[in-house]
RNA sequence: GGAGAGGUGCCGGAGCGGUCGAACGGGCUCGCCUGGAAAGCGAGUGUGCCGUGAAAACGGUACCGAGGGUUCUAAUCCCUCCCUCUCCGCCA
């Protein structure tokens, strides 16, 4: 644990000991407290026997008896459930623990470039995606300012036709490659936004409606891997893959500069989730297909991409293994990532109780992973100055075209 | 938003202060029966946690929407919240 933890970056380590420090005593706390109800129930029942066959002064005897081991198990609930709180919050900062196969590093250097694909295009003469929106009257950031705020532009015209085929054609694709559809909330509880990692780790990151306890969801992963929260699903029915489009909302707070520019940031985005629920044995590989199939997506619309494998160092508090899917932008000369395949091992269930129940009918936490198919902004983007023509039309990619019913734009 | 009814195991559904982890029915699993099946018969069939154990298993404890309370004892009584259903209102 500790090993795994400072891999990922975490200097300090003393939580494991201390989780197991607190858990010892709140076992021995639960023991005592068990013997003293143990004790309590016996007498219970017996002043029911008692009374049953008409012995009430010896009932009364025992009655009067029941005091202290009525004020023990008072007291010894408490210590357990302070016990229990300072525990679990310790262990609610232990992030998951690193796959053995992720390269040992300190940041976003130590990244391993896994994969490239296509010619990324050094040509100057290519617009940035918001100089040719902006041209073109395709995106308004400035009425999106004004209706809501910074990070939430308009769609206009051709543009929202775009982000509409692009939905269409991610669920399209997911569905024929075995991934059923779902629609999911917006709004999720607090037991969801534990059950998957955000809290405590990003709650900040969360936009939040405190009146009615609900966290507008960052993603959707949020809902769709909370579908089966508290369950135990059958051993047949794995693997479970699911896909859904949501819009997400991300604080994405203390944000600025040229990294934010255009679409490379925002607050509203649209997204084509991906998520499945897999036997412990099988997250690897499920973790390979879901990379590829993400990359399929990129390859289909002809956009220049590379993998990368994260390192410990830069991949996130809940995951045992990361790859980040990059697409090129021409316009901009830098990569911007549009997928974060992840596999979170039994992170994820454990929060969640999620389990299966394996051959022997013993009940096993089961693995689960997702990954964007994908995240609409930055394609866009990467698609107006990619498919970009130096008269400052876009090419429509041809699995698109079908959606929109136009080769260019 | 207003009025009423209700939330019990895989499902249906009893129980409404003690012997209730919970009747009964269905489902499912195993066995018997059969040439095979159906029917029939018999047995079994929850989860979390603590402890013992290599394991199988066993012991204890908790769980009848959630959280508090009353009581020697709560699925059963009281309070708060959540959810479902019916009627009214409102409404895309």
């Amino acid at each position: 644990m500790k090993q795994g933890m400072a891999n990922k970056g975490e200097k300090e380590t003393s939580a494991v000991d201390l989780v197991l420090e607190k858990d010892e005593q709140w076992r021995k706390t639960v023991t005592e407290l068990d013997l003293t109800r143990a004790e309590g129930n016996k007498k219970a029942k017996l002043i029911g026997q008692l009374m049953a066959q008409g012995k009430k002064e010896e009932a009364q005897k025992l009655i009067r008896e029941t005091g202290q081991g009525k004020e023990t198990v008072k007291k010894l609930e408490e210590q357990l459930s302070v016990l229990q709180k300072e525990r679990d919050d310790l262990l609610y900062q232990i992030p998951n623990v690193p796959d053995a196969s992720v390269p040992v590093g300190t940041g976003s250097d130590d990244n391993v470039v896994f994969k490239t694909w296509g010619e990324p295009s050094t040509e100057e003469w290519r617009l940035p995606h918001w100089d040719l929106a902006a041209e073109k009257g395709w995106i308004d950031f400035d009425r999106g300012s004004k209706v809501t705020g910074a990070g939430f532009p308009f769609y206009t015209g051709p543009m929202a036709r775009l982000q509409r085929a692009l939905i269409n054609f991610f669920l399209d694709e997911a569905a024929e490659n075995g991934y059923t559809e779902i629609q999911p909330p917006y709004f999720v509880n607090e037991d969801s936004a534990r059950g998957t990692g955000q809290i405590p780790d990003k709650e900040d990151m969360m936009y939040t409606i405190p009146r009615d306890g609900f966290f507008a969801i960052p993603t959707a992963e949020v809902p769709v891997t909370n579908f089966h929260r508290d369950e135990i699903l059958s051993m047949d029915g794995l693997p479970i893959y699911y896909t859904a489009y949501t819009p997400c909302w991300r604080r994405e707070a203390g944000s600025y500069g040229k990294e934010v520019r255009g679409l490379n940031r925002l607050h509203q985005f649209d997204k084509v989730e991906l998520v499945k629920f897999v036997h412990p044995e099988k997250s690897d590989e499920e973790l390979e297909s879901l990379r590829e199939y993400a990359e399929s997506l990129l390859e289909k619309l002809s956009l220049p991409y590379r993998t990368l494998l994260m390192c410990t160092g830069d991949m996130g508090f809940t995951q045992t293994k990361k790859y980040d899917l990059e697409v090129w932008s021409p316009g901009q000369q830098r990569w911007l990532e549009v997928s974060s395949c992840s596999n979170f091992g039994s992170f994820q269930a454990r929060r969640m109780q999620l389990r299966y129940r394996n051959e022997k009918g013993k009940t096993e936490m089961v693995h689960t992973l997702n990954g964007s198919g994908l995240a609409l902004p930055r394609v866009v983007a990467s698609i107006l100055e990619t498919h970009q023509t130096e008269a400052g039309e876009v090419i429509i990619p041809k699995v698109l075209r079908p959606y929109i019913g136009k080769a260019q734009m």
